[in-house]
DNA sequence: AAATGCAATGTTATAACGTAACAAGTACTG
DNA sequence: CAGTACTTGTTACGTTATAACATTGCATTT
């Protein structure tokens, strides 16, 4: 069957990396439609799983949607800077401040196994372009 | 009317604080029908935005639920600990941990308004009572 | 008080997100 | 080929959330 799963995956990763703004499992859905007619949602979700499973993309969690990850691909917690007003976001990998908040969890006890740390805001771009003030 | 809305909002507000884990908006309305039969969805969604406008609870993104808020009650972001065996969740107030956040992202030129901080694990009860090894 | 207007609340319906459960296909093994 | 294990397809449904509009209560004006 060569692996169909990893051709819809494929896709997904390159619709999304060529995406300015995080998509939706059903956006994605959407587009996997102009190739593939009959794709149903447990596929699009399916490799959704096997893409952050393995790091290539990321959740985020406060949108319900996904993204490409910007920094090659081994699976990594990252930070990740949300524009309220244009919708990018912007990914920051930061091993210290990962170990701060492991420290304060693990300070009661708490043994950390993976962070989500969303940052909402507005970008430069829109700050200096069109932005809020 | 004396304000409904406020009796719905002190309820749920209860409720949250007596639940020993987070709890989705929909499990609030079946709370909330033992003394208010005819409660629809978007009531429970009202209170739940006053009540986060306000400070009085969080959500939790990552779950799709809401908690009250451990730390008094004006508006911040906390940094919430979620325990994925036995569901507690721990709330930790750091503004040194917002403050490095808010820096690397603004050294982006991103300007932060909201951070959203949540860390999956195992907490020490379930570490140390029945918990992994 | 009657009329007006506004804001809060109720109600219906539906949109958006996600998954369980099982069917069908494929490929490997003996 | 028969058996088995795994992947993929399909259906149906469960859960989360909100849009849109109706209604209610109350304050203000006249």
């Amino acid at each position: 069957m060569t692996k169909r799963g990893e051709e819809i995956q494929r896709q997904v990763l390159a619709v999304l990396r060529q995406s300015s703004t995080p998509l939706s499992a059903y956006d994605l859905l959407d587009h996997l439609w102009d190739s593939h007619p009959k794709i149903a949602a447990p596929t699009v979700y399916r490799a959704l799983a096997a893409l952050t499973g393995r790091g290539s993309i990321h959740r985020l969690e406060s949108l319900n949607a996904y993204m490409a990850c910007q920094c090659g691909s081994h699976p990594h917690d990252s930070i990740l800077s949300i524009c309220g007003d244009c919708g990018s976001v912007g990914e920051q990998v930061s091993p210290d401040v990962l170990e701060i908040l492991s420290g304060l969890a693990q300070a009661s006890g708490f043994t950390p196994d993976r962070h989500v740390i969303e940052v909402h805001g507005v970008c430069g771009i829109c700050t200096g372009g069109a932005g809020a003030a």
